[in-house]
DNA sequence: AAAAAATATCGTAATATTGCAATAAATAAA
DNA sequence: TTTATTTATTGCAATATTACGATATTTTTT
């Protein structure tokens, strides 16, 4: 017990999941703020806009990037990071789909 | 360590975490697509859809109640959920903005 | 080549989540 | 009111996540 029984549900549903938990933290929601906000992609600024140590950052990033939120390329010796609109786009396609959904119904509960 | 820093962010970080922490487990997807295609609300046939025991089922209903994804009413001695459009439309929101707010950027990275 | 700067990885302690058996609580049916 | 039915709660073991110091890796600068 304890670990999530991912062979029993759909891949759309596991992808969903993985999706969503890359966002359940809200230093990952800060991270794609900071991101928005300046645009140009910075890596160490967000230590230094962020209470948590470096190591910590990194590892956030490695789970945004890994979930296809951001992507980074390397640039002199720092690497520069972006937001990265394909797990954007599948997220908000899914919430668009079963609100439009669950609007034709007329929830009745 | 090991607790999440919530106090070092902001109330709408945390919300927009906490929502999609809740959807961050294929069990909880898989509730909400049953929802979705049963449109009526039924409960412990949610037990019998998923391969999971019925106190499992409880405690991911009761968060995705808790979130605002599905609302619960008593009827007889059961209990009928459906979906809630309220935490679908906070995240349906955030998603369209900042993809908006990225295409106008022109990721540079 | 050595030192500096920027990130990533490892190891580990603290905390949180997941899953379920056992059991409680609440309502319906007999 | 007793029994059945349905859902919630409790307690706990297994697993996962979070955070960070120490350290490794990579590239730039001197």
């Amino acid at each position: 017990m304890g670990a999530t029984k991912t062979e029993y549900f759909t891949d759309q549903q596991n992808q969903l999941a993985t999706l969503a938990k890359a966002l359940a933290h809200p230093a990952r929601i800060a991270i794609l703020d900071y991101l928005l906000k300046v645009d140009a992609c910075i890596c160490g600024d967000i230590v230094n806009e962020l209470p948590l140590a470096q190591p910590t950052i990194s590892q956030h990033l490695k789970e945004l990037k890994n979930a296809g939120f951001i992507k980074g390329s390397v640039e002199g010796n720092a690497i520069c990071y972006c937001i990265n609109e394909k797990a954007l786009e599948v997220l908000q396609n899914y919430f668009a789909t079963i609100l439009a959904k669950t609007r034709t119904k007329k929830s009745n509960c």
